[in-house]
DNA sequence: CCGGCGTCGATTGTATACAGCGTATTCAAT
DNA sequence: ATTGAATACGCTGTATACAATCGACGCCGG
């Protein structure tokens, strides 16, 4: 059942590629396809948002006409927002029942963390050669600024830091895809991690000496070393969190 | 818009039920919730299977009317199964414009093999002590289907029952959201997977050597060792397929 | 007390209608 | 000839309306 479309009138040539730079310089503006932005992707955003800030609990209903009607739209883009949610494992779906939040059995949070170990790795065996004297300084802005909010007692900052200490270590592989696996399975534990800190009350200190064994695999040039680093950082962080429950 | 609750009073006509199975004894079967299947899945599988089987090539506009039209159902679930394939990766929504097939550029699809590669290889670590003698079977009639297939130069065939042996190879991990990852990855290559078959007129004997490599580590019940193997099996697959191309 | 049965209300699923955007075409102006 | 505005058309985006389904409640007869 291809879709012949061949009743319009007109073949419209539709360019292969958007082919965007004209004729001008004007790439490095615009480097994103600037596209327009549906009512469907606000809602997704918006019910993303709540459910990694942990706004929405696991078990918890959602009712796409309540979302809907408080932002003041239809139900269509919202629902759509719950099909895309639902492919990435954030909602459940059951057809003419409800909407709820997914949560994460042991078994399935035992396996991101396997996931997450070997793909963190993969991206610093992948960054051989790729790490710019900038990234490593920000690294280490990042890294001291865990340790300030630690002392200070500000969990939620430290955690907010850490979040974003790992996602430099894998950007700087370039592999776009592996990131974006990483930061949805990153982003559908955030609930967990969030209550997690709440309930030990800081941030775990051996967490910051596993970053700085890492941070001085990089800074020696040994991403191979670096590698097996974040995946014994990942492992022991399943232990801890293993522990905490 | 307050819900008015004017429900009319009509007496549902009931048009003759689609007459499920009499009250038997419905214990054992329907062990799954038996979900209600809804015409977005329907629409998504019916897109995803052309998809995968390359019958939408890359660059190609998909029309949602057009598939409304032709599958006698309204667009919108083909919209909302069209979100969630794009959130896949398999095509991309341009608002208000149109609907495309994704393709893979060059990068993206080193970088899909280097994902595959380890996990593929994790999914083998984790399946220590979990392989039970029926899979190794299994595994050899694969093994042997494919080099029937082979020598046949049935390439279908071969390229098909070997899709078969990784996925149960993945399988005997236990871990499901790898598989899923896993699987995702492969299909959205499947379509350059037949194209690349198509191409040389074969399916590469080196593959089945590589297999044999892993077999016989499982057989040993060397997990690590197949690991490895599977691991290299992946990387040469990729340099394969770029100097096909 | 209890189990079958029908009804009701809540919620999702889908069709239809229309609005909005993007692109090509056309045509006027420079 | 090139540029720019106006227009037409195809498509997607969204709202509204209605249908289908599920779960719970209550009625009723045993």
């Amino acid at each position: 059942m291809p879709p012949r479309t061949a009743r319009s009138r007109r073949p419209r040539p539709r360019p292969a590629a958007p082919a965007p730079a004209r004729q001008a310089d004007a790439g490095s503006l615009f480097a994103a396809p600037l596209r327009h932005r549906t009512l469907e992707e606000l809602a997704y955003e918006h019910i993303r948002t709540a459910l990694v800030q942990g706004k929405l609990a696991p078990g918890q209903r959602i009712v796409a006409s309540a979302v809907a009607r408080a932002a003041g739209i239809s139900r269509i883009p919202v629902l759509q927002a719950l099909r895309r949610l639902e492919s990435e494992g954030f909602v459940r779906i059951n057809p003419h029942r409800d909407v709820v939040v997914s949560g994460l059995s042991r078994e399935e949070f035992r396996e991101r963390f396997l996931l997450m170990a070997a793909l963190e790795a993969l991206c610093l065996r992948e960054a051989d050669g790729k790490i710019a004297p900038a990234t490593l300084q920000q690294l280490r802005a990042l890294q001291a600024e865990i340790g300030v909010a630690r002392r200070a007692g500000d969990t939620a900052r430290a955690v907010s830091a850490d979040g974003r200490f790992h996602r430099m270590l894998w950007e700087v592989s370039g592999l776009r895809q592996v990131v974006q696996v990483l930061q949805n399975v990153w982003d559908r534990g955030e609930y967990y991690r969030v209550i997690m800190h709440a309930r030990r009350g800081s941030f775990a200190a051996e967490s910051l000496a596993e970053h700085e064994e890492i941070l001085k695999a990089l800074e020696a040039g040994d991403t191979a070393r670096a590698a097996r680093a974040v995946e014994r950082h990942r492992l022991r962080a399943m232990e801890r969190l293993a522990e905490t429950t």
